[in-house]
DNA sequence: AAGAATAACTAAACCGATTTAGGAAGCGAA
DNA sequence: TTCGCTTCCTAAATCGGTTTAGTTATTCTT
């Protein structure tokens, strides 16, 4: 079985390209095609298992149908989770996903935003290094379909699906201290990423709200390539020399380390140091002990994305930013002392 | 800024687009263009941040420098983890990665590979569901570059990279015979896959080493996509009826599901019944217990698959199929028992 | 019976690159 | 002075689709 072509159709039906593409395109009726001919048509392209070169018919048309997805990276358990609902929702839609891993650098971003757009995709959906406000604006100013997610610009308006980060520490700093704990750590990481400063924000303001002052010893906002080296000093400071009774962590992987540093100094965990996390891993209700988490609803984020995407991409009109803040779900296991 | 074709840059250095294609692919030598020239059309391009429509490139030449990568699911750890280390030596190669989940359906992946190739990916890696020998032996026979990962056709002679599947589950059930565990149980999932088989082979083989003999009521396999809901009573019969001291998983997320149902029997672990589990998710080393993994090598599953797709790509001279078994390393926690 | 309308198609341009085949200018050699 | 070689560059075809602007034959109006 060899490829076959839209001229080899044409000619094999003593037809032109014209009308083989039009029926193809569902565009016969309205093209006046007549209705035999379109059954000749549509009929020997099954029958040869017809498939279009989508190079030709993108250079075409401008467009390729494939939405480009740029991730700091795949192997990350919440972005791999979002890219399996976003690829769902893509091809329920009929749109193909490539991806990217930017590695937080902002740079690598840039080119991967160039790369794609060179590659033709209609549309991006980014995860963004948010030290990148060039490349977006130019996106925008040149009316390109985007939409951000995890990660959006506070100070530009753009399409953005994002979960209330404020809102899911300060739940999870208020349990705790529903729960009695009463000295409080907060372990991030050092970034200008809204999303973490936001996290913070939340936990700063569930203290306030209990008129407890912060305190710096028990703030700690790490490396992000050099976080783990970095959780020992952290944890083995509060806990010791400033005997912290609990500490929020603001990612999965963060709690994660944490609690490997935990268990080595042999602290008990809640009883001695209760803990949370802002989302998950795969097992941390199987973890000991289980994790409290406040989970993001993946699903939702990523069938969100693709949609206000599609919707920018075909209708072009109200190009306002259209902004999703979704709610987080407090997942009480054992961590947290209840 | 608005965008630049190449027809621009020629007419601007008044050229023609020859001239400039010829520059711009580095071949500006070989075919005689001064040097003089080459530097006015390189300099410019790079001022102009040129970068071509890679649809009317990829039309021309018949490539797109784009590698295909088809897993059952991206949401999977594992498929995600592997799916990083594709996209790291890709782009290190200077190609491009799009993907797709075939959900463990081979009509699908038949549809994704067809789809991949009217996209004029250069190549393709495949995590095939196995049943559709069909489409795999279609690209063989159409002599189109591709490599298997993670499953393979043992009849076809094709590109693979694999672990050494039977040498892993082997290994951890030696391992929980030399601690004394007698009566083993193996809890997998019904696949005609290649991959399972072999796990289960080499849990046999290793009963067979040691004369016991194989016990019906010890192994299950569950249904791939109803296994929780068949947990429940895979674990009870094994423990309660039949008294089985340690468990086999054949995957991570049976694992995971298996430990959380012995946890409802309030079964202790290892005590009372010991598991190992092939293949990890993120937190099995926090887990309670911390359980005994057979781990994959999934950096150099990706990078060779990467590497051998590309060799195949490049040169197409000893087309022989392109053999890899990576051997897996068993991560001894206590869920063992030791 | 002539002109308008319609049905059913098609020729050729076009998308933006690559590539084949060849051409003008300049030079040396016979 | 004319032929043949280089050197340096270009016109036009090509990739495989989509689309614009018709064309031809037939039917409908009046």
């Amino acid at each position: 079985m060899k490829k076959i072509y839209l001229r080899d159709i044409a000619s094999e039906l003593k037809l032109s390209k014209t009308a083989v593409s039009l029926v193809l395109n569902n565009r016969g009726d309205e093209n006046k095609i007549s209705k035999e001919t379109q059954k000749r048509i549509l009929d020997f392209a099954r029958e040869h298992k017809y498939r279009p070169n989508q190079m030709a018919r993108g250079l075409s048309l401008g467009k390729s149908e494939t939405i480009g997805l740029i991730v700091p990276n795949i192997s990350d358990v919440f972005y791999a989770n979002v890219a399996h609902h976003i690829e769902l929702k893509a091809k329920a839609l009929g749109y193909n996903v490539v991806f990217s891993s930017s590695h937080e650098d902002p740079r690598i971003e840039g080119e991967l935003i160039s790369s794609m757009l060179n590659r033709q995709v209609d549309g991006l959906i980014i995860a963004s290094t948010q030290c990148n406000t060039e490349d977006i604006l130019e996106l925008k100013k040149a009316g390109f379909p985007f939409v951000l997610f995890d990660r959006h610009y506070p100070d530009i308006a753009t399409n953005y699906v994002v979960v209330d980060n404020m809102g899911g520490t300060r739940n999870m700093t208020e349990h705790l201290l529903k729960n009695g704990r009463q000295k409080i750590g907060f372990i991030s990481i050092k970034s200008e990423l809204h999303a973490l400063q936001q996290r913070r924000l939340g936990y700063e303001r569930a203290l306030d709200e209990k008129d407890l002052k912060l305190n710096r010893e028990w703030i700690w906002e790490l490396d992000p390539f050099r976080y783990h080296g970095q959780m020992q000093e952290a944890i083995r400071g509060m806990v010791n020399d400033y005997g912290v009774d609990a500490i929020v962590f603001t990612t999965h992987y963060l709690a994660a380390s944490g609690l490997r540093e935990l268990k080595k100094l042999r602290v008990k965990v809640p009883q001695e140091v209760a803990m949370v996390s802002f989302d998950e891993m795969g097992a941390f209700d199987l973890v000991d002990p289980p994790i409290t988490t406040t989970k993001q609803p993946v699903d939702a984020i990523g069938h969100l994305a693709v949609e206000i995407l599609v919707q920018d991409m075909e209708k072009r009109k109200e190009r306002i930013g259209h902004k999703q803040v979704l709610n987080t779900e407090l997942l009480i296991r054992s961590s947290c002392g209840t």
